[in-house]
DNA sequence: ATGACTGGTGTGACCAGA
């Protein structure tokens, strides 16, 4: 069973590399980000006929994320973070399928910090941190992945002191992630690269891919069943090096059966 | 310290991303 994330910054403009890169990989499942197309706009066509059916959430212009399934269906569980009604972006999804619940997430940037859009971003995750505390007191086998917008700790940025005031590695975001993790999750990536760099994202600026200035922000956090069950992970680096690429890399896990 | 690149929107002296 393979599982991949993948912000794919913008669905459409992106289509022949997600297609490229799902013919290549053959993964089971994918949770996409960033879609930036509204509802109708989603390429379904071109997704089925790649073998894969889809149930996504879109949004014009930002955000959107989809769950990819081969095959066979999977079942909405979930649309949309609970926890605030008033938050009407597109940002969070949760599908049951091949006996797990797959949770899809791209939680918000926050820059600039501190902001209001840093407060947006902290919320979110306390939000986040309370409906993932719910599932895991199921004891349901449980796949939260997606781009989470953290860099976890030093390791996981190309140059740590440059990044001390975003938000993506203030300090309140690491210990919103760190509470998260402290609720009995296991970050598979780097649980299968222990103290090695491994990035997911190299800004469009600067040849940050040439010069491997990368950050580690997409995660797949497990469930203490599905994490006994990781068999091995990576990141399709490569991708990143196409024409039309998106800024970050897929990441993908596989489980034993 | 700043700006560089990209997609979407719509043709902006745009916004947002990370």
């Amino acid at each position: 069973m393979k599982i991949a994330t993948y912000n794919v910054n913008g669905i459409n403009g992106r289509l022949p590399v997600l297609l490229r890169w799902l013919a290549e990989a053959e993964p089971d499942i994918v949770c996409l980000q960033e879609l930036k197309a509204p509802q109708e706009k989603f390429p379904l066509e071109a997704i089925q006929n790649a073998g894969y059916q889809a149930i996504w959430h879109g949004q014009k212009s930002w955000n959107g994320v989809a769950i990819l399934t081969r095959g066979t269906a999977g079942r909405e569980i979930c649309r949309g973070l609970p926890g605030d009604e008033e938050d009407i972006q597109s940002r969070y999804l949760e599908v049951f399928t091949a006996d797990l619940l797959i949770c899809c997430l791209y939680l918000p940037n926050g820059n600039p910090a501190p902001g209001p859009k840093f407060e947006y971003k902290l919320k979110w995750f306390e939000r986040l941190s309370r409906h993932a505390e719910g599932l895991l007191k199921k004891g349901l086998p449980v796949v939260l992945t997606g781009d989470f917008n953290v860099m976890p700790t030093d390791m996981d940025v190309y140059k740590p002191e440059r990044w001390v005031d975003d938000a993506l590695f203030r300090p309140e975001t690491r210990a919103a992630f760190a509470g998260l993790m402290g609720q009995g999750w296991t970050d598979a990536i780097r649980t299968l690269y222990p103290g090695q760099k491994i990035y997911t994202f190299w800004d469009y600026f600067r040849n940050a891919y040439g010069r491997d200035a990368g950050l580690r922000i997409d995660h797949f956090l497990l469930s203490p069943a599905v994490a006994g069950r990781l068999r091995s992970g990576g990141v399709d680096k490569h991708v990143r090096g196409w024409e039309k690429t998106s800024d970050h890399a897929p990441v993908w896990i596989e489980l034993e059966p």
